[in-house]
DNA sequence: CACTATGATTCTTT
DNA sequence: AAAGAATCATAGTG
């Protein structure tokens, strides 16, 4: 079926749907298809009728869409009939038309105008459409829209039918067919104009010419058949083995919203053709294979069939250049680097003293979007330690995010149940030292999620944590996210700074904390759909030494993705003492496939410089497109689409400086992250990545339900925090780097009722991982 | 039109 | 069942 693609002419909706790329015959249980119960009637050529619908048609064609629906649709069509003949008999005028109060609702319009389109009764919807009245209420109304572009193409009213699609933002669900229609209306028009079929070519250069309107397209590059962000989603896995598991397979399938067929199918071409560059394929990957593998080319090193498995304990190794002082990440635990675009760990060192820093603990870098640097365990969570050698106090950085939410669906509730923070404390036991310091929570819930009445804060939209330090604090945690719109990967890569948040360099200077403000931006249009899949980004900012900084920016992408390996497999290892330097930047040696993935490249150019002065500008985070991003919407799809509201975030900001500023010293700890990265969710979702969840229902749901589980959690505890700040910020400001121990003690009043939130979040996590190890 | 890139299919092998 | 090899078909390019 694949090779075969239909080349007729459309004959109707149900048409146009089954030309929708081309996909294997034997994915046609799996793959995901828009074509409805009407393929066979839309096949069907409908025969010419008279005006006044005939009930029998009408119940016909509405019983080709479902069964109930179809029963509803009938009855509609037969009483929208009766509506529309009085309205043409009676009112013709359209002004008085606009004023006829609609005899049914849009919903019932919307129905029989899909049961006709269904049925391929065009020349009836347009007479439908046609009769029925100019009502706001149907204005808007997607179906009608729908419809209407389906009869003017239908009837060669091709200009009327571009204004229509470009005029509304239509549902991903409808976007397959509508491009087509899109599309073939740019040909038969140029044939026309032309007087001869079109060729190959001509079609091809007419879609250069014609691209599709936004209103009908999620934005996403698709090449053959695969949208770019799946294909670096494959690209970065097979970087990291080359021989996927059956679950990593599916995995790969749900985020990239392909079928297991189609990913196996991916992996086997690419095999071969890795293979045997020189056969058939004159050179088209590995040997040549420039675009894709060129980056990972570097780390050749592990196409061998043998998944990359290491210790569990793998001990990480990244190379970070530097120049001055160094720096050095020390990875005690589990090591693990997803990174599907781009990213990763910049570490940038601020320069002034000597003293070394090091960055101590387990390390998961994870990248859908970003990556961060941190943390432990499987899941999501990532924690970074840093530890300097030799100071006396141990810093301890640990941000928690959840980038992925891949997985199976089992895996989506447990991947998402990262919250971690307080497991990470739990966990992250090791890096703390029993006499660590207080920590005082610092989080700034910069986007507050409203689901279902419930608040939570998510770290991802946007907002920005900072987090200072007592100088002599031990643990602290520091996060600093950058979410990125895919589109806008480009932000982390290291030359965009960050502009508008100031630090006050003295406080930084001060209070040898570690700063850590976590901004998200997103790309107001772009952020629709499948950006939210790489939404996220996050930026570690720690200061270890009074002088030292080391920061991870986890740089969404375009791509996807996370490659996830289970098992114990490592794809990174990481020495135990990385030098990070100023400018320094961290080279994975693993295989380069690792990191490889087109999102990669910037990681020469990704590092973020801190300037000496301690100085860290800081995009405020970037609002999210409300429009894009509705409450309907954002229930169904969790992880893309949090909620924002522009005068939210930016007070939020505010706050934050606010604070910054004015305390010099404050104790963080226990940052909450609850990225809602959609991960690669929106490629997750294979058909329509965006809004809709229709695609992936039983997944998203399981993953929504465990979702609200964990953000209410989180909601508590973002109220904790936020009456931490109030009262607390006030105290803050009288306390001074000595008085550490009453911040101390404050603090742990003050978190006294985030214990039992943060055990619950233990709990969940400890379930989590409980699970993930058993996966593995 | 020639050529490349890439997803899919078919058949064989393990 | 999965992987490999060979091959096909189509999209994309120049």
């Amino acid at each position: 079926m694949s090779s075969s693609s239909p080349t007729g002419q459309i004959a109707s909706a149900a048409d146009i749907k089954q030309e929708n790329g081309m996909e294997s015959a034997s994915e046609g249980q799996e793959a995901p298809r828009e074509v409805a119960g009407g393929a066979a009637a839309g096949l069907s050529p409908p025969a010419p009728a008279p005006f006044p619908l005939e009930p029998g048609d009408a119940a016909a064609a509405a019983a080709r869409v479902s069964e109930e629906e179809g029963a509803v649709a009938a009855a509609a069509v037969d009483q929208v009939q009766l509506h529309s003949e009085l309205l043409g008999r009676h009112h013709h005028a359209a002004a008085t038309a606009a004023q006829t109060p609609l005899a049914f609702s849009p919903d019932h319009v919307a129905c029989v105008c899909e049961a006709l389109q269904q049925g391929g009764n065009l020349d009836r919807l347009a007479r439908f459409l046609w009769s029925l009245p100019q009502s706001d209420l149907l204005r808007g109304n997607e179906s009608l829209l729908k419809a209407r572009a389906l009869v003017a193409f239908h009837q060669g009213i091709y200009p009327e039918l571009y204004s229509i699609l470009e005029s509304h933002s239509f549902e991903s669900a409808n976007h397959p067919m509508l491009q087509q229609l899109w599309y073939k209306a740019r040909y038969t028009e140029a044939e026309r104009a032309r007087g001869r079929p079109l060729g190959a070519v001509d079609k091809y250069r007419l879609r250069r010419k014609f691209p599709l309107p936004r209103t009908i397209w999620d934005g996403e590059e698709t090449v053959y058949c695969f949208k770019e962000k799946s294909r670096n989603a494959l690209k970065e896995l097979y970087k990291q083995n080359r021989y996927p598991s059956p679950a990593e397979k599916r995995h790969l399938a749900k985020i990239t919203g392909l079928s297991l067929t189609q990913v196996s199918n991916w992996f086997k071409n690419r095999r071969q053709r890795d293979r045997n560059p020189s056969e058939t394929q004159s050179k088209s990957e590995s040997d040549g294979n420039p675009s894709t593998e060129d980056e990972s080319s570097k780390g050749h090193e592990d196409l061998s069939p043998h998944p990359l498995s290491s210790s569990s304990d793998g001990v990480t190794n990244l190379s970070l250049s530097s120049h001055m002082e160094p720096v050095y990440m020390q990875q005690i635990g589990n090591a693990k680097i997803l990174s599907s675009s781009g990213v990763l760990l910049n570490g940038s060192l601020v320069p002034a003293s000597t003293s070394p820093v090091f960055l101590n603990g387990n390390s998961f870098i994870q990248g859908p979007n970003g990556v961060i640097l941190n943390g432990l365990n499987v899941g999501n969570t990532q924690t970074v330690s840093l530890n300097p050698p030799k100071m006396a106090s141990n810093i301890v950085s640990n941000g928690i995010s959840m980038t992925d939410i891949l997985g199976t669906t089992s895996q989506d509730v447990k991947e998402f149940k990262v919250l971690q923070s307080s497991s990470a404390n739990s966990a992250a036991t090791t890096s703390y030292s029993p006499s660590a310091p207080v920590s005082f929570p610092g989080l700034i819930p910069s986007t507050e999620v409203k689901r279902e009445g419930i608040q939570t804060v998510a770290s991802q939209e946007g907002g920005s944590v900072v987090t200072f330090t007592t100088p002599v604090q031990i643990n602290q945690y520091g996060i600093v996210q950058i979410p990125n719109s895919g589109a806008n990967s480009q932000f982390l890569n290291g030359s965009i700074g960050f502009s508008p948040l100031q630090l006050p360099p003295v406080s930084v200077a001060a209070s040898q904390g570690s700063i850590s403000v976590n901004s998200s931006t997103s790309d107001g249009s772009t952020f629709t759909s499948e950006s939210t899949t790489v939404q996220q980004g996050k930026v570690f900012l720690s200061s270890l030494a009074p002088s030292a900084v080391v920061y991870t920016v986890p740089n969404s992408g375009q791509t996807i993705g996370s490659v996830k390996q289970e098992g114990l497999e490592r794809s990174l290892v990481f020495s135990q003492l990385m030098p990070v330097n100023q400018n320094a930047q961290v080279n994975t040696n693993l295989s380069s496939e690792n990191i490889s993935g087109s999102g990669l490249h910037p990681l020469a150019s990704s590092l973020v410089n801190v300037s000496p002065t301690h100085n860290f500008s800081l995009t405020p985070p970037s609002l999210l497109n409300p429009t894009e991003l509705n409450p309907d919407i954002a229930d169904s799809q969790p992880m893309s689409a949090p909620v924002t509201s522009k005068s939210t975030v930016t007070s939020v900001g505010n706050t934050n400086y606010a604070t910054l500023q004015n305390c010099s010293l404050i104790a963080g700890q226990d940052l909450l992250s609850v990225p809602m990265t959609q991960a690669a969710l929106g490629e997750i979702v294979p058909t329509a990545e965006d809004q809709v969840g229709h695609s992936s229902p039983a997944v998203h749901q399981d993953f929504v339900r465990e979702h609200r589980l964990v953000l209410q959690s989180v909601a508590n505890i973002k109220e904790n925090f936020l009456n931490s700040e109030s009262k607390a910020t006030s105290n803050l400001m009288m306390l001074d780097s000595k008085s550490k121990y009453v911040l101390e003690g404050m603090v742990e009043t003050v978190c006294e009722d985030l214990e039992t939130d943060k055990k619950e979040l233990a709990k969940l996590q400890t379930v989590q991982l409980d699970e993930d190890m058993q996966d593995l």
